[in-house]
RNA sequence: GGCCUUGUGGUCAAGCGGUUAAGACGGCGCCCUCUCACGGCGCAAUCCCGGGUUCGAUUCCCGGCAAGGUCACCA
């Protein structure tokens, strides 16, 4: 058959001679050892927990051995398209410092580009044409409708699956009939010719998985869709090979089609670049786990963390912590050197799926906040609000400098331990809520004791916001004995049955009229915050409140004498002598 | 089903011929303490199963089993 003639009529005219891509695209002039790795993504947009982990290895590969780190978009798919994803997917890696060399949109060197694979068409079909001469590819009339017919067929007889060996129809077509088909203007697809052998297993090395057996491929796989676009496989092939790629790091999903790639690779006479495949993200689901997908698993998306509020370091640490099995025990070893000294490999990388465990990230979280100082705890805080929070959260930053005392106080920041309450920005802003809105419920206050009104009573009478915290907790404590609580923990313990609880439990009682919450950091240090007004305030609304719930009850028409008693304990005069 | 990969506590995992089988998260308990958080101490919990090889296997070999991935003109 004359394969030159063919090749001219499938991918008519001329194509640049391929020599000239290799002069084009020159081996890079890099440093010994400087790994050139990518990430290639569909433009979808979505960006999920799953790519980052590849994203986080492959920058880190390509950084940590001065190498480049370039960005290809995988667009030969016209139906993953989504405006405007190439910028979401650099935002979203941006927030976690993965920053590009080359790529789509970055703008700096194009020696290496087009990066949209829909704009490297012509060398692609250059390369198929060749193939084609060589009578290494081949014109495939099949319908989908056949090709379907043919799967179910195999399936049926327990045969693999596939096009190959005698089920590939149109490998062995006479000229003839090529001929025929392409004046009948029957649509082809261009499908590589495989000499493999599935039999026969090559020993491969794996940059992550170590040694791995594979097959030889025997798959007539396509390589150019009836749209003249390449399919995955044969762009793989074109772009890593002039790109440069040295190691391609990507998912375990992809071990399977290895075969067909070692193959192209061949066929196009390109050296293969090292390969890592690494572990997918796994999900618990019921009895069984699953590999995270983006269809069903929406909360595992990155947009679903900068919503939390999850810092972005943390999530970072985490992943790493996950991708390279001593970087826990380095970090704890060097909690202040730069993560990009950490020596990351490959050949440290997890070999078997892992769980998603969010506890651990929460407990990263925690850690990394609690290791911000209060400017910076600011800093993150109003980002987030700014676009996540509530008009009313936004508010609370226009008092800087009272924002910078919350936070100091609920960080322990100057004190022995660093507070760690908090996990993300949307559970630091309801965590110090208290401290610019009044409490709503006081369901809490329900079950308290029932001398609640007692102690605070007292409490007022002696409260003075100019006290320092010794006096305060001093006064606390004559506030519990005056009420039949021990002034002395020891005491309480020693003797639980003498008492009716401790300071402890008044501290609560005030703790909780004040601010709401039975859990909170130093009562002091948040009364100083809040200042007196405000303290007595909520205090005396609060025994007002619950006054009037007792009063109405042995005397309904008592709320005046509710009022009196508001009135009274927050240091004004009796109705009636207000001028 | 074929092929490939992987199997150490609930999770992430060190270890890779002889160990009391690290550590972290989570759980539980105690201590500290005005609550919580932090911190400290402690406890429970693991080598998928069966054969070999070996003086000795979690570690090596074989066979099961289980889990995951993949079998498109999607990437």
């Amino acid at each position: 058959m004359d394969y030159k003639a063919l090749a001219e009529r499938l991918l008519p005219g001329d194509y640049p001679a391929l020599e000239s891509y290799e002069k084009l695209y020159p081996p890079r002039d890099l440093p010994a050892g400087a790994e050139v790795t990518r990430l290639a993504p569909s433009p979808t947009g979505f960006i999920h927990l799953g790519n980052l982990f590849a994203a986080i290895a492959n920058e880190r590969i390509a950084h940590r051995s001065g190498g480049i780190l370039y960005l290809r978009i995988e667009d030969t798919d016209l139906k993953r398209k989504v405006e405007g994803a190439v910028e979401a997917v650099i935002k979203a890696l941006d927030y976690f410092d993965i920053r590009f060399d080359e790529g789509a949109e970055i703008g700096t060197d194009e020696t290496y580009g087009p990066w949209y694979q829909r704009q490297r068409a012509t060398m692609y079909r250059a390369f198929v044409k060749h193939l084609i001469e060589e009578g290494r590819a081949y014109p495939c009339f099949c319908t989908e409708a056949e090709l379907t017919a043919l799967r179910e067929e195999q399936t049926a007889r327990k045969e693999v699956t596939g096009y190959y060996g005698k089920y590939a129809k149109c490998r062995d077509l006479s000229e003839e009939e090529i001929y025929k088909n392409l004046d009948a203007g029957k649509p082809f697809v261009i499908r590589l010719r495989s000499m493999g052998d599935p039999a026969v297993k090559h020993t491969f090395r794996d940059a992550i998985k170590g040694d791995i057996t594979v097959p030889e491929n025997d798959q007539d796989v396509v390589i150019l869709k009836s749209d003249g676009i390449p399919t995955y496989h044969f762009a793989h092939a074109i772009d890593d090979h002039f790109m440069r790629t040295t190691l391609v790091i990507r998912g375990e999903e992809w071990l399977a089609s290895l075969p067909i790639h070692i193959e192209l690779f061949g066929a196009l006479g390109f050296a293969l670049p090292r390969y890592g495949h690494n572990c997918s993200l796994m999900k618990q689901e019921g009895e069984t786990r699953r590999k995270l997908s983006k269809r069903k698993d929406p909360e595992l998306s990155l947009e679903f963390y900068r919503k939390e509020g999850y810092f972005p370091r943390a999530v970072k640490v985490y992943i790493l912590t996950l991708l390279n099995s001593n970087f826990e025990e380095w970090y704890r070893k060097n909690p202040d050197l730069p993560l990009e000294e950490f020596k990351f490999t490959a050949a440290k990388m997890s070999k078997s799926g892992t769980l998603f465990d969010l506890d651990k990230l929460n407990d990263i979280s925690k850690d990394e906040l609690s290791r911000l100082d209060a400017e910076g705890m600011l800093s993150f805080l109003a980002d987030w609000a700014k676009e996540f929070g509530t008009e009313e959260e936004r508010g609370y930053f226009a008092d800087r400098e009272k924002m910078l005392r919350v936070l100091t106080l609920c960080m322990g920041i100057g004190g022995k331990k660093r507070r760690k309450d908090f996990t993300t920005a949307s559970q630091a802003m309801k965590f110090i809520r208290y401290f610019f809105a009044r409490p709503e419920t006081y369901e809490e206050f329900r079950a308290l004791p029932y001398d609640r009104a007692s102690v605070m009573e007292h409490f007022l009478e002696s409260y003075c916001s100019a006290d320092d915290s010794q006096t305060w907790f001093e006064k606390l404590k004559q506030v519990a004995e005056r009420n039949g609580y021990a002034a002395e923990m020891k005491d309480y313990k020693a003797n639980p049955e003498k008492y009716k609880g401790s300071v402890a439990d008044v501290a609560e009682i005030l703790r909780i009229a004040t601010t709401g919450k039975a859990n909170t950091p130093d009562l002091w240090t948040i009364m100083q915050i809040l200042g007196e007004t405000e303290v007595r305030e909520r205090i005396a609304t609060l025994m007002w409140k619950f006054s009037q719930e007792w009063y109405s009850e042995i005397e309904p028409s008592a709320e005046e004498m509710a009022r009196e008693l508001y009135r009274e304990s927050l240091g004004l005069p009796p109705k009636g002598e207000n001028k």
